[in-house]
DNA sequence: GGAATAGTGTCTTTCAGACACTATCTG
DNA sequence: CAGATAGTGTCTGAAAGACACTATTCC
């Protein structure tokens, strides 16, 4: 299989450089946008976590052994990494050709209480909160990821195919305020109650029992409906 | 600068896989929708312009080479090449490990007069007019680059920023009808004349002569007036 | 005049933005 | 009861879809 005559170049390394979003406290008062941050040595600093792509494996599973090995988390087929772009200045890392493959990751945070690492805030320009620089290109990535994940929570487009809570940050059943409050942490902006009710709920499926709508707990007002995704369109 | 510690693994070959699209006839009444393909040698076949990332260079500077000296075609800073996906299985070229970054470019058909390759059209589906399979995995790129194009081509959705033309397929002064027809041909389908007019003229400056609009000469029916894209939004 | 294309006007539908109002819970 | 939140109704404005009509050219 090896062709010398395609070999004798000089290859680069490639790594995949993840921004793993999440969303804490989807179900409180006020949910926020978060990103996994990490202090690394070799060098010295804080950065995404990352892996060199090895022989015989693909990005994908690239993604999924960095999930394991330095975040310390299993995943399961839920894990859709998505490309941003790719890092490819031949004088990023000092130390060797490395082209970097960013991706972002959109992961309950549930799945990440074992996690290795930080949850960070960004704020509404895709900046991290108190942190400084990071590593390489870091902070241009977090600032893709937030630009990739806000296009697709963005929901006040005519034609757009908003999904409600696409990634999964929210757990089912949920109601139309807790729905509310994960896309107000996603795209960091105030929402209108009633034009955002009245999008999503096309979307939903109300959770009955008996033929009568299920409803939350309140802890204060009116208690609200409990919805579902829907699953068919 | 080498580090051993870095460079003890296997690294994989990353090439640049080229879609270069165009329109041809942009100015006639049937504009079309084309794609270039070349023929191969090591592996025989169809198959799109591409070539290897080497020591020291970026993605951007491969694809101008690719254009060099693969497409025959001398490009300045009008490049501006769209990174679709990574395409990384393993075993898509059995003679090495290879990673290929899929790339879509938008040319104009002026600049292609002497490039080497075929200007195959791509179907309403984005498939290839009569070709037979390319190789690799290369139907698929072909695929996903109109995807692409159709999507920032695409006017109707309203909070869209849509242009005229965003890619220069067409060349200034051009009437409203030519403009349709271009923006037909890549999206593959046909488009309501007052619609399309009246969502386009506010991002159009009117060609003017002594206060009076500049008309085109016309075949047939009144003459159309001549419009250039706006300079500032 | 007739065919063909350019350009204008306008009606309808859809939907986001905004506001008002009613309903139902807790304390 | 008051306060808080859920849910409904409705008005307005912007813009797309669709159709009708007028204007200007060539034959």
């Amino acid at each position: 299989m090896a062709n010398s005559a395609l070999e004798k170049y000089p290859r680069p390394g490639v790594t995949v450089d993840l921004a793993i979003l999440t969303v804490v406290g989807a179900t409180a008062a006020i949910p926020e946008l978060r990103v996994l941050i990490q202090d690394r040595t070799d060098p010295d600093g804080r950065a995404l976590p990352g892996g060199f792509v090895r022989e015989r494996t693909t990005v994908a599973q690239t993604t999924a052994d960095v999930f394991r090995r330095k975040v310390g988390v299993e995943f399961g087929s839920e894990v859709h990494p998505r490309l941003l772009r790719l890092f490819d200045d031949p004088n990023r890392d000092s130390r060797s050709w490395v082209i970097s493959a960013a991706h972002a990751i959109s992961v309950r945070e549930a799945d990440l209480t074992s996690a290795h690492g930080d949850l960070v805030r960004v704020d509404h320009d895709g900046r991290l909160d108190g942190e400084s620089p990071l590593q390489f290109d870091h902070d241009e990535i977090v600032a893709d990821a937030v630009r990739e994940l806000r296009s697709r929570y963005e929901f006040r487009h005519r034609y757009a195919d908003t999904l409600p809570d696409p990634d999964g940050f929210l757990d089912e059943p949920f109601t139309l305020h807790q729905l509310r409050k994960v896309h107000e942490a996603v795209i960091g902006e105030r929402l209108h109650k009633d034009n955002f009710n009245r999008r999503m709920k096309p979307l939903l499926d109300p959770v009955l029992l008996d033929g009568e709508p299920v409803l939350a707990e309140s802890l204060r007002g009116r208690p609200a409906a409990l919805y579902r995704r829907l699953t068919e369109a």
